[in-house]
DNA sequence: TAGAGATATTCGTTTAAACAAATGTTTTTT
DNA sequence: AAAAAACATTTGTTTAAACGAATATCTCTA
């Protein structure tokens, strides 16, 4: 469905504006399906993009601060989302000994596990989103990195 | 700048997962830059949304239902935004004499004359965003509009 | 014309986001 | 070497989001 008919409104200011608030609805779309999927695993998208990022660099420990420069939402309190990760059980953390003002971030077993449990999910979930073809999502990419600047 | 670059990942699970990480991190790059436009005029992002919704319908009265559903994202606590709006004196509020399991809504004077004020700023910070033509930006859409297919 | 069901919004409570200020640590300057 | 500045993270506090349950009203059916 065309989000002209979405949010019903035909005028816009400008094609960019359509762009920009179709881009937002698109956004709160997709939230709220990998809500739907997140929550009975008692995790938050938030949550889940830093255990990603941790197992990127698995077995290495990252300091919390590299965390926060490639999240894809700058979250300003990555302190207490890593206190829940902690009590999950999801992560390791440990003060730097070279630089006692760093702490380091590791993902623990528990947490590849799940990140593994997940993983099926997942791509069940991509596989209903099928409607673009792989130049399409390329292109679309494309076009986001462009809108930035 | 390039997604890869941005979140320092260079292999990703296929071209339609690119693209949803660039989708969720172009929003979050957006509404950064929003929030400071918005902060210093006491109004959110959510706020604006709703007056610019009422101010498409002004001087009719509007259904908060029929607000929700063309909402960019299906906040369900509408009553609070709302609360707030009114104590602003940014909208009017009240129950529909025909069917009084409605509340309707209404942008007020100040409410309009805010977005008036806001006009120019946000053509502004649009200018700034001049990176797509025209086309490129009905075509950033429209893959939008497949994507939720 | 009760009463069941559907609809529209509000309220209560728990939890997390936002923001500013503070803490502890390292580096630089004088 | 002491003081100032810069850095990395944490903490305190206010405010809003999330979610389910509740209220109030209307509609339809028996």
């Amino acid at each position: 469905m065309k989000i002209e008919e979405l949010i019903k409104q035909t005028k816009f200011v400008s094609p960019l504006q359509k762009a920009m608030l179709n881009l937002i609805y698109t956004y709160h779309w997709h939230v709220d399906q990998a809500a739907e999927l997140f929550k009975p695993l008692g995790i938050t998208m938030q949550q889940f993009n830093v255990l990603r990022i941790l197992r990127g660099k698995y077995p290495e420990f990252v300091p919390v601060g590299d965390v926060k420069a490639v999240m894809l939402d700058k979250n300003p309190d990555l302190t207490r989302l890593c206190d829940r990760l902690q009590e999950k059980g999801w992560i390791e953390r440990e003060t730097n000994a070279c630089n006692r003002r760093q702490v380091l971030l590791r993902i623990a077993k528990p947490g590849l596990e799940l990140l593994e449990e997940m993983e099926p999910l997942l791509q069940q979930q991509a596989k209903k989103m099928d409607h673009l073809s792989d130049e399409e999502a390329e292109l679309l990419s494309n076009l986001l990195d462009k809108l930035r600047g």
